[in-house]
DNA sequence: GGTATTTTTAGAACTGCTCCCAAAAAATTA
DNA sequence: TAATTTTTTGGGAGCAGTTCTAAAAATACC
């Protein structure tokens, strides 16, 4: 089926019509800085009149790029990544370039980028999401000469742009250990090896070099792993309340686990911030009206970011690697 | 960036070495019939000497095609998804195609989606998987000249392929009919409006109806309703056996679920299939491992099939509508 | 005001593949 | 074997942009 949605007319249309070059109306297209603002206007109205959409494929094959980037990920089902998404997208735009998504989603739908040819490398630029290139066993196909970025993830080979998780559970940490109490932390189960984070485990790692500062101990039975989800946190928080004392203070791993802890306190008829703390870390947009305590990290600031840096590099920029790192804050509210 | 992916090699290249013209090596590149089977090899060895990858950029541009097609779908965290797009990315493949996914994930998101010249629109065709294109209101958007196919959903206007959910739910009713005791569904919560799907209502309906015709009612709160997660199924587990008899016949409305719901009644030490009757909807690949009870659907050959029709749709098949329904099948083991 | 310099523009080559048309080759028929 | 039909192949004109080069226009300088 010919494409219909790209509209019959034709730069030479449009070049026609405001009486000037294809060239120049190709200059304008692209935004090249040296024309005439009048003849910009000229032909930015031509275009407007004839409704004028540049054929996409022509464009990719005249110039090589494909105007597109390809975004790997573990998987897209939750809230985080539709902000790191959005956050991407949004700085795109910006550069008339479009995102591919490739969740990897297990390691069997992995082996599906084995193959070099795979749409997933067809594109300027690539940029993972709280991945490790050098772990993913593909990475042998990858054209390196094309730009990577790292998002939600470190790395001193490529840009990227991430939260100082560590410090972000030492936050969660210090504060706690204000108040008496066990202590617990409520963990989600990691993913299978080559799409394994250490997001959280250095959340963990940092919560407990606060308590160890105070001389607390986390024994390993208070740390509790569940899936993530919901019903995660609600299970830990049976699990907690069921065997421990009446002061409690449990940290969740992230906002999603804190709100299941969260929902099954106040139905246990316990009193938050008094007999149990909870801190969260995200602080998803409804974490507020929750009144979960948590901690922020600016994830779609950080999707922004990553598509900025990885913009640069696709359009030339050859320094030497950069990295971001932001600083999560603690937010307090009800829960602690 | 120039696309040094695809190699240097052209047409042209191919033609030269292999003593024919561009012309015949397209064709053999398109599987064209009218080809000798001595050139076509010739010309296949050319491609294979040379490494020769053809210019996708120039072939879409050419042909007008884009050799890609558009998936919809609400999430993809899920391993439901990831089944069925292993079947539609399978199916395209034979086809020289590949999908673009676009995962709505919220509604905030599917604003995205409102200007119609996003990627998403710039493909050959459109797959809906678990969605109602007349329900998401950017269909105004659509390029309706181009095919629209339905996986898992239901339409009278588009080619679709389903399972009969309701026929799943009638069978886990009559089995669990045979059994005393008490009757309990668990469900999981919807998607938000335009992303919501008729799959689990259907579920529990065909149930409701084997309940009704044995005389059985299912009282609403007996009717559980979680998250889509293993947790979830756990919570609804422990709120069941925390207050119901000792004979109990839980329908989990997906695997998942069930998954959680045998764990905890394991964990409470009852004896499934004398005690307690546990029956999913899925047949996750796990679930035999588990020993979940379960409702088989096809789910990785629905994604086949609904590809397979896109396919055909593309190339032109004009037909009027079709659809393919899948029986859901009984399959016994431990749980129930 | 004339020349040098810089900015802006037109013209045309180029990208690599598809596909139509006509020519050549092969197969079939008389 | 010649004539006819069918199959296979080559030639070349698109496709719709980008980009290089050189010319034209605008600006700066003396």
């Amino acid at each position: 089926m010919r494409d219909e949605n790209s509209s019959k007319n034709t730069i030479e249309d449009v070049a026609r019509l405001s009486g000037v070059s294809k060239s120049t109306v190709s200059r304008v297209l692209n935004n090249y800085p040296n024309v005439k603002e009048k003849t910009r206007r000229l032909v930015l109205r031509a275009m407007r009149q004839l409704n004028y959409k540049p054929n996409i494929h022509a464009r990719r094959f005249a110039s090589g790029y494909s105007y597109t980037i390809s975004v790997f990920l573990p998987e897209i089902g939750t809230q985080f990544y539709g902000r790191i998404l959005k956050g991407i997208e949004e700085e795109l735009d910006k550069y008339g370039y479009d995102s591919a998504l490739f969740p990897l989603l297990s390691r069997e739908r992995l082996k599906r980028f084995s193959n070099p040819n795979a749409a997933a490398y067809q594109s300027d630029g690539f940029l993972f999401v709280s991945l490790d290139p050098e772990k993913l066993y593909h990475l042998s196909h990858f054209p390196l000469s094309r730009p990577i970025v790292l998002a939600d993830g470190y790395s001193d080979k490529f840009d990227c742009v991430y939260v100082d998780n560590r410090l972000g559970g030492y936050l969660a940490g210090k504060y706690l250990c204000s108040f008496p109490g066990e202590f617990f932390v409520v963990l989600n189960r990691e993913f299978e090896f080559p799409l394994s984070t250490r997001v959280f485990l250095e959340r963990l790692d940092g919560f407990k070099t606060a308590l160890k500062e105070k001389g607390i101990k986390l024994p390993q039975r208070n740390i509790i792993s569940v899936d993530f989800s919901l019903g995660g946190g609600q299970i830990a928080a049976r699990d907690i309340l069921q065997t421990a004392g009446s002061s409690l203070n449990i940290f969740a791993i992230c906002d999603l686990l804190a709100l299941g802890v969260v929902e099954e306190v106040r139905r246990a008829g316990l009193s938050l911030k008094n007999e149990v703390r909870v801190i969260g870390f995200d602080d998803q947009p409804w974490a507020k009206d929750y009144g979960i305590t948590t901690l922020h990290q600016p994830i779609e600031e950080m999707g922004k970011m990553a598509a900025h840096f990885l913009m640069e590099r696709i359009r030339g920029y050859k320094g030497v690697a950069r990295a971001i790192s932001y600083k999560p804050e603690l937010i307090k509210r009800s829960s602690a």
